[in-house]
DNA sequence: TCTGGGGTCCTAGGACCC
DNA sequence: TCTGGGGTCCTAGGACCC
């Protein structure tokens, strides 16, 4: 009966991902454009020119590890000739476009992962190609010679099998950087997977794999033959997908369209210690027209605003400071002036005398359509009142309990935005008569 | 001397409600 | 003396990703 078919069988669900990977993608970059770096050890390094973000083949070779700080190599680059980039983040947003763009025309659905990494849905597309082998040829020759980055590409039945073979088609040269584990046979998966560390996997970390190790699961293999009840009952939901995922059940949905995001941030460390407000507040209000423009780029409004400072943590012989806060905003909004006021107010509620300040950063918490207008996020903590205008609850509480009975607390973050005086202490307070100047109606 | 900047999801436990 | 139970919401913190 045609109707029964709806039941799944394992072919029909059967899945098909590629995982396409730029190799060291912002030294790729950087060589595109600079061909004497072929060959050569070469990192590029993150803000203020700190630590090591992409590392060349080359570099790798030398040990220099994923966020290693500059200052620590500085005797191996003296000895092997490192050469030291800073980043430019237009350029590899501006690569990064181009290659994904190629990439469209291998598969209707795509989803870019992160800037140098995107899914393809392979399904209904073998027909078209000898082998979904030749297809990531085809991809890898392609984008190398339109946009001269090196990639590597990874086949198999779960987007999880894809990111693994991913990394063996950069990892073992005989796979000549196509690896597809859906032309494998289970015995050739066994071995090469009994010999790939457990964190490799894709969403087990430093953490997991510690555990997992000690537990006796040491290899990809020995995870994918843990039982989902084990892997739930010690670690969650998340790994006993991705146990499920390494047994080539596809758990994972491609995600074609971006979701907005839920919070936008801007940060940066300063170049040179920073001990005053005014500086703090510069900074500051730079970090929320950056974030602001993001929100407005994607319709959302603010909601509250997470302010955050800190001092120098690996300077252990400094007095160490830091602190965070959240403001809610009474009216969400995305105007610039508007949440630097509420920024600067939160600066002004942590910030303390006497300390090197290394780092100062914003988040906004996005709210997009459907919780704009209802101003959920604040509730009085004692009935139903939903602060679609803080200033009138604050107002109509004080009528209720005499003038200054309410605060406007700034612990306003942690959800409770006002405090009665003779039931909650809030961490920070002004008055009642300084919110104005923050918040102008 | 010098150590990045973004993000997401899940869970445990407490507060609160009926 | 004995003091329910189920459900929801919220937060902090942990873990992961690039």
């Amino acid at each position: 009966m045609a109707i029964l078919h709806t039941a799944p069988s394992t072919s029909a669900t059967r899945q098909l991902f590629a995982l396409v990977d730029v190799n060291n993608f912002y030294v790729s970059c950087e060589r595109v454009f600079n061909p004497r770096l072929e060959h050569r050890p070469v990192v590029v390094l993150s803000n203020n020119d700190g630590c090591a973000v992409a590392r060349s083949a080359e570099v790798k070779a030398l040990g220099v590890t994923m966020g290693m700080p500059w200052f620590q190599m500085q005797d191996l680059a003296r000895k092997h000739g490192i050469i030291a980039l800073s980043s430019n983040y237009t350029l590899y947003g501006d690569m990064s476009n181009r290659a994904m763009t190629i990439l469209r025309d291998y598969s209707p659905h795509i989803e870019v992962y992160s800037i140098d990494e995107s899914f393809l849905d392979l399904n209904g597309l073998a027909g078209h190609w000898d082998s979904m082998t030749a297809m990531g040829q085809s991809i890898r020759h392609r984008l190398r010679q339109w946009t001269g980055l090196p990639v590597c590409v990874g086949i198999a039945p779960s987007k999880t099998l894809a990111k693994l073979a991913n990394h063996v088609a950069k990892k073992r040269t005989e796979f000549d950087s196509v690896c597809d584990f859906a032309a494998m046979t289970e015995s050739e998966l066994d071995t090469l997977f009994a010999t790939i560390d457990v964190g490799e996997v894709w969403g087990v970390g430093g953490r997991i794999s510690a555990r997992l190790r000690a537990m006796g699961v040491k290899t990809v293999k020995a995870l994918r033959d843990a039982s989902p009840a084990w892997l739930r009952a010690h670690f969650g939901v998340v790994m006993e997908r991705t146990g499920n995922e390494l047994r080539g059940i596809s758990c994972m949905k491609m995600e074609e369209v971006s979701s907005p995001k839920k919070q936008i941030m801007s940060s940066r460390s300063f170049g040179t210690m920073v001990t005053t407000l005014d500086e703090l507040a510069e900074a500051v209000a730079t970090y929320v027209a950056r974030a602001s423009e993001k929100l407005r780029q994607q319709g959302s409004v603010c909601g509250a605003i997470h302010v955050f400072i800190r001092t120098n943590p690996f300077r252990e012989r400094d007095l160490q400071y830091s602190n965070g806060i959240v403001i809610p905003l009474p009216n969400p909004s995305n105007d610039s002036t508007m949440l630097t006021k509420a920024a600067l107010f939160g600066l002004g509620q942590i910030f303390r005398e006497g300390y090197l300040y290394k780092k100062a950063g914003v988040m906004l918490m996005a709210l997009t359509d459907a919780k704009k207008r209802q101003g959920t996020l604040f509730d009085d903590g004692a009935g139903d009142v939903r602060a679609a205008n803080l200033m009138g609850v604050v107002d109509a509480l004080n009528r209720q309990y005499g003038r200054d009975a309410v605060q406007l607390g700034a612990a306003g973050i942690q959800g409770s935005w006002a405090t009665c005086a003779d039931n909650r202490t809030p961490k920070y307070t002004t008055s009642w008569d300084e919110v104005p100047n923050v918040w102008a109606r």
